[in-house]
Formats: C-alpha cells, sequence, structure tokens
DNA sequence: CTGAAAGCGCTAACAG
DNA sequence: CTGTTAGCGCTTTCAG
C-alpha cells in the first residue's frame, strides 16, 4: 500500500479511501489511485485491515460432523447461504472424530477471531465452552443443545417425532419393535429413545431391552446388527431407527431377508421414495436448521454481542412421512 | 499479551516465547507464565501472529458448489480430512449461483490471504486469475480444468466413462440412446458427451439430437425432460444421463411410466443398489479427487509455492458398475 | 535464559 | 479534499 502511495504520489490513507470507497476524494486521485492499483496488482488485506479495526473478522465457525454425510451437507449449505449476502465467509472444522477434535476446532476457530461459532457438538459436555461464552463469543447449538453450557440453540422435536412413528407401528399392530440406533451417547439418540419408550407405556407394551441396539454409526453396522436381532431370540416384527444411516442399513438387511417387518425411521433421505418396500420416516428440514442457527447467530453479532441475552431455543416440527414402494406403510 | 507479561512480571516476548513452546525458558517462568494466561482467560491472537510472521494464514479456501449435493459434500469432507491434521482451516464459499460468485468468493478469500485455493469452477473462463497464480497463490482445479489459466487440476476421466456407459447400452441392442444432461457449459458435460459421441460413431449410429436434452440441473427437471422425450416423435430405448441428479429425475420418470426404457447414469449415488430396476453406473470416487486436490495443493505449499512449477494433472479412473434391482443391467 | 525495539499492512483519530 | 501519527497483537531482530 506504501507502494501504491508512492507511485499515485499521495498519502496510504487516501488510498486506504479510495480502495474502501470513502467519501472526500477527488474524482482525479481516486483514477490515479486506482490506475496504479490495478498496474501493481494490489489487492487489499483484510487480514491486516481486521486487526486494526479489531472488532469483527467477518467469519464465522462452523463445527459440523461428516459433510459427506448429507445431513450435515445440507446444514452447511444453508448457513453459507445466509453468510454470502453479508459478505461473512464460513470456516469448517470437522468435529466428525470426537469431542476432542471437536474442543480443538473450537480452539483454533477462536484463536482466528471468528465472530460466532456454529457447533453440531459431538461430546456431551460443553462446560469448557462457558469461559468463551463469557468472553462474548457468541454461539449456536446445531441439531443438540449444548450441555453445561448456556447459548442459543436449534434442535427438532425429537422425542414427539419418535414418539409418533412408534405408535403408528403399535397402531398398525406391533408389539415387538425393536430398535437399531446410533450411539446412546449422542443426545438426540437419547431423545429419539425416550419417544420409543413413551409410545410403548402408552400402548401398554412392556420395553424388552434384548431388541434394543445402540450403536452402529453407519449403513453397514446397522444392517449387521439387524442381522443379529434375528438369528437370536424373538425377533421383532417392526423395527425404529435413530437416523438416516441406521434406517439404511435396516432397510438393506430387511430387502435382502425378504421384508420381514415394518420400519419406521428418523431423518428423510434422497430416494427414500423409490426404495423397494414401504415403510415410513420421520421427516425434518437439515436446511431449515442451518438457515434459523445462521439467522440466530446474525441476530446477536447484530446486537452487538452482549452475552447476557437470554438463550433461544428454536424446536424444529417433524412430519410421518409414507416412503418406499409397494402398499403404503401410514 | 502486554496485560499476561506485566502480571507476570516478564517481558512480552517471554510470553511469546511460552504460547509458542519456544525453548529457552525457565521451566519457573513457563509456570508463571502459564498461570496468568489460564487466570485471564488469555488465548492468542492468530490473526495477528500471522500477520506478522507475513508467510501463512494456515487457512485454504474452497470454493464449491452445493454442499447438499453429496458429491460435492464428499469432496468437502475429504478435504478437511486433508487439512487438519496440518493445522489448517478450510474457509469454504459457495460457487453454485454462478461465475460473478465464483470470481467474488476467490476475491474474498484471496483478500484473506488464504495459502491456497482449491476450486470446483462454475464458469468457463478463468482468465481471470491468471494474475493471482502469478502472485504466487497456488491452486488445485477440482472436478473441471481451468480454461485460460495454468493450474493443477484433478479430473475424472469423463470422455472415456462416458464412452464405455454408452457402448455398453449399444452391446445390449439399443441403437436409440437419448441423453437427459445437465448444461452443455458445463465442461464435464461437454466431455461426458463426447464419449457418447464417440460410442455412437464406433458402432456407425447416427445421432439425433433429437433426442439429446440439456439443461435440466437437478431431477424434477431432469424427470420432466424424460417426461417430453417420450410424448413427442418416436422415444428413446434407453438413456444416458450426465450427473447423478440427472440419473435420478430420469429414473423417476422411468419407474413412474412402467420402466420403458435401459439407463446409463454418469456418477454412482447412494441407495444407487436398492432402486426398483436395474441401471448402470459410471462409478467413480469424489472423495478420492477432493483428496488428491487437497495433496497436491500441500505439496505446492511446502515446496514454497515456486509458481513456476509446470501445471500437474490428476486423472481419476471410473468403473461401469451395475446398479438398481433386477435383472443386471450390465 | 531474557528483554527492548521495530514493524507486519492496515485504519482511527486528528490535524491541515 | 488530503496527510500525519499512532497503534491493532503479535513476532522478529538483536542485544544483553
Amino acid at each position: 500500500m506504501p507502494d501504491v502511495a508512492r507511485l499515485a504520489g499521495v498519502s496510504v490513507k487516501t488510498v486506504s479511501r479510495v480502495i474502501n470507497d470513502e467519501p472526500n476524494v477527488s474524482t482525479a486521485t481516486q483514477e490515479k489511485v486506482r490506475a496504479v492499483i490495478s498496474d501493481l496488482g494490489f489487492r487489499r488485506n483484510d487480514v491486516a485491515r481486521n486487526l486494526r479495526s479489531g472488532t469483527t473478522s467477518s467469519s464465522i465457525g462452523l463445527v459440523i460432523g461428516d459433510l459427506a454425510n448429507p445431513f450435515y451437507g445440507a446444514i452447511a449449505q444453508a448457513i453459507e447461504a445466509v453468510a454470502a449476502p453479508r459478505q461473512f465467509m464460513v470456516v469448517v472444522g470437522s468435529s466428525e472424530e470426537g469431542p476432542e477434535r471437536e474442543q480443538e476446532v473450537v480452539a483454533a476457530l477462536c484463536r482466528r477471531r471468528v465472530d460466532g461459532l456454529l457447533i453440531t457438538p459431538t461430546g456431551d459436555d460443553q462446560r469448557y465452552l462457558v469461559s468463551e461464552i463469557e468472553m462474548g463469543t457468541p454461539m449456536v447449538f446445531l441439531d443438540r443443545p449444548p450441555v453445561g453450557a448456556k447459548a442459543d440453540s436449534v434442535v427438532i422435536d425429537n422425542r414427539r417425532g419418535a414418539r409418533e412413528a412408534v405408535a403408528h407401528l403399535i397402531g398398525r399392530g406391533h408389539r415387538r419393535i425393536g430398535v437399531v440406533g446410533d450411539s446412546f451417547a449422542i443426545s438426540t439418540t437419547k431423545e429419539r429413545l425416550r419417544g420409543y419408550d413413551d409410545a410403548l407405556a402408552a400402548a401398554g407394551i412392556d420395553k424388552d431391552p434384548a431388541i434394543v441396539i445402540l450403536g452402529p454409526h453407519d449403513p453397514a453396522q446397522a444392517e449387521a446388527a439387524t442381522d443379529a436381532l434375528f438369528d437370536q431370540g424373538t425377533p421383532p416384527t417392526a423395527f425404529f431407527t435413530t437416523n438416516n444411516r441406521t434406517t439404511v442399513g435396516v432397510l438393506r438387511a430387511l430387502w435382502r431377508r425378504g421384508h420381514e417387518a415394518d420400519v419406521a425411521g428418523f431423518d428423510d433421505f434422497e430416494l427414500a421414495d423409490l426404495l423397494p418396500m414401504p415403510f415410513v420416516v420421520v421427516a425434518h428440514d437439515p436446511a431449515e436448521m442451518g438457515r434459523q442457527g445462521a439467522e440466530l447467530l446474525f441476530s446477536r453479532l447484530d446486537a452487538g454481542g452482549s452475552p447476557k441475552l437470554k438463550p433461544r431455543r428454536v424446536v424444529l416440527p417433524t412430519t410421518l412421512v409414507a416412503r418406499g414402494l409397494g402398499p403404503p406403510a401410514i
């Protein structure tokens, strides 16, 4: 920038004025400066700019699980769509590897002084964030609320969605309903299981822990778990699955085995409508989660980031939808 | 940091040494400093740090299309996985809205002084990047090579993959093979179409432009295009589709119409194996594309970013895979 | 082993 | 309309 100033025969401040479209620069000077700028291929350094003005880095951090999972991809996409028009960039870090990684990523993002954080928590303890929150970094939790820290969150009505799904299976005459779900350490799994319990209790059905398998994290593991359920004891006549990964696995196993059971799964997914057997899903809108989370974060930022506004919590609705081909399962 | 120094009774340089694990600090001093740091909740400001040391921001920019598309999601995920162990963050910007947006995002990323760029180009003209490349910003193009600029790229063997797919349809006896594809402005569409032409030519079949529809950008549009092909003139007996979006649309239409034609589609996708009709896909590995692209970028960075190493080009292979249920279509 | 001074590239605050 | 001076928070350089 001093180079530009020298060649244009003006002061650095004038150059600064020109590149920031500030008023009070004569048109002649402007043109001279712009000419030199394009001559030199000069580009403003936003890092230094933000350092000086101190307040904003015009970037938000996104801590998220596997982007290859369309669920997370949709969230990320929606966030970027909200950030872009505001000239904010999104810095992403994967939390998939576990709670330690989550903390590392958050720390790295804070060191870079992102203006705010959007977090899909992995661990079940966010106390490590309280000091950060108190220091005034706005953050919004997506999909799962923070544990041990007060912050905004956007979540799904997990319990109700699960209850409706399982009640639907019961309504179809099932009394022995197995579960194939992701790790119980994940709070959404817990909530969805609570909905399962609710529905059983409401129908006066005793829960049989032997047909509840928690842990499978991808379709292959869920498929194996389903087989295990059939190969020992009295198999379930229907399955409830806690997310799209496990739903896919269970459907695969059932298809292979000749569709021996009904299925109700949490999360909708593409092509669900074209799978060769009927089932139902608890549908919701991941993009809406990203969108609302980002809006929430920006409303905090616009409000000047006073950390003492009480945490807001948005709960997104679910709907039970019939999927798959064949006689509708709803 | 001056605060920390004062309270610890040392100089800022010593604090700097401690937070960077530099040698030559007595254990006693270290402990004193660390104590004050955690007392104050001090966090190193990486922005300022990078400003001074000038060289690296420890971040790479990713300009990519819709992250909600699993194809792009897989790429992004793989890139993050390569960057994370090197302590690099990934700053993402969506290019989906078109070439202008692509340029804006790239400019914003460069102003932030990312160390390198990974780009999935939207436009068909990257001449705007030559000055940036000459200034020494390493960049790698993914999925499509740059036009009008010299840079590394990782692409798929589009032409060969398409040729094999269409040859396969011909081998099954088809001579009237329709195309439903994304915009011809996208270079991958062009290449895949060239493969289609190759296969027809090799079999001595005349191309009928009336059954080649280019433009559909999502499944719904592709579905409508398929219907249009059936509702006017002599319909094709088989379809070639240029990406997973259009494949899904065509399959939807065919299923609705009672599977009146064979299909070969570019790109594999989840659950393809469970769809209720047989078809083939040109499979490849998007994650591998992201991984290799990121590795390429880092190898440039490690090499000090000398812009004059000649551009490398990685071409990823494809395989023809039978998908769907029913009598194998391969 | 430790510190003082200079400065990264830019903008804020105040002059002219 | 334009310029000068300071300084963002840190690291580099060189001197103790």
